[in-house]
DNA sequence: ATATTCCCCTGGAAGC
DNA sequence: TGCTTCCAGGGGAATA
């Protein structure tokens, strides 16, 4: 489900939410999550401590703490993982995997009906204590550090089309399938182009799209296309923005009614692109 | 080492 | 109205 403008609009929202807050207590539904959940080591590293921020790095949400403590808490929503705050444990609901209890008595609530999405505590400083998909993940997009002479750098001893090359977390952290597709279309790149034959003029213009889809994607509240809402319910508003996402059949909206987007699978994922345009 | 394929899980939509 | 099949914003293990 979400990528980084979806977890951005979930930080923003907790980060309001949270910051400051104090944690009385936690309660755990006793299923696993993506990896087997440690609930007394969950517990002991949140509970009686207040929230002083929410960070994302890529799609991974970190919780910091307001004391000298160094555990932190790191959340990745997967493909259906959600938060929402509730008044008691009445309001609890199907796949709600774990409920924070806060000072004024509301519930912070994970829910996640797939359970791919992961929840760990990590100390802070300790490098080997992080999960190996956060430790190895590459720069954010929308920092300087991801340029078109970062990715050329890359690219030169590699074969993959460019299109799973923007899906390795480890190459750049946050892009997902939507973005992935948005982005080369308005490049104008073909998704099976092998990433070693993308001139580096082109990747500059990629990095520059991959920034600019991103970022008008923040503004809108990410993309809903079925299970994604914020905190409070809402839906992103990004999906009336996609140009070839879904789109199979459709127009393409640069070469028009007689040029379809097509849908084709790379790497086990769906991938959206104008043959016509994209090269 | 790099690049696919399969798998984890549930639910909704589409097809028959 | 079923029942079956396919598909999904994730990543990681297993396999070529």
């Amino acid at each position: 489900m979400p990528e980084l403008p979806e977890v951005e609009t979930v930080r923003t929202a907790l980060q309001l939410v949270l910051t400051g807050r104090r944690i009385e207590g936690l309660d755990w539904c006793g299923k696993s999550l993506r990896w087997p959940l440690a609930a007394q080591e969950l517990s002991d590293a949140t509970v009686h401590r207040k929230v002083s921020a929410v960070r994302r790095r890529g799609k991974y949400l970190i919780v910091d703490f307001a004391d000298d403590r160094p555990e932190k808490l790191l959340i990745h929503l997967g493909m259906t993982g959600s938060f929402r705050m509730v008044d008691d444990v009445d309001s609890l609901a199907l796949h709600d995997h774990l409920a924070w209890r806060l000072e004024d008595g509301r519930l912070w609530v994970f829910n996640d009906p797939r359970r791919f999405g992961s929840v760990a505590v990590f100390a802070g400083t300790d490098y080997r204590s992080l999960p190996p998909g956060f430790r190895e993940l590459g720069p954010e997009p929308l920092s300087k550090a991801f340029s078109g002479r970062y990715l050329r750098r890359l690219a030169k001893v590699r074969k993959q089309p460019v299109k799973s090359f923007l899906l390795d977390q480890s190459i750049v952290a946050g892009v997902g399938n939507i973005y992935a597709n948005e982005a080369l279309f308005e490049a104008g790149i073909n998704p099976l182009r092998r990433i070693n034959r993308v001139s580096l003029h082109r990747l500059e213009v990629l990095t520059g799209t991959v920034k600019a889809v991103l970022l008008e994607a923040i503004a809108c509240g990410g993309t809903t296309i079925r299970d994604f809402h914020s905190l409070d319910g809402s839906e992103g508003h990004f999906s009336i923005c996609l140009s070839v996402y879904g789109k199979d059949g459709e127009a393409c909206p640069r070469c028009g009614p007689f040029h379809p987007i097509r849908r084709i699978v790379q790497a086990g994922r769906s991938t959206f692109y104008c043959p016509h345009c994209q090269h």
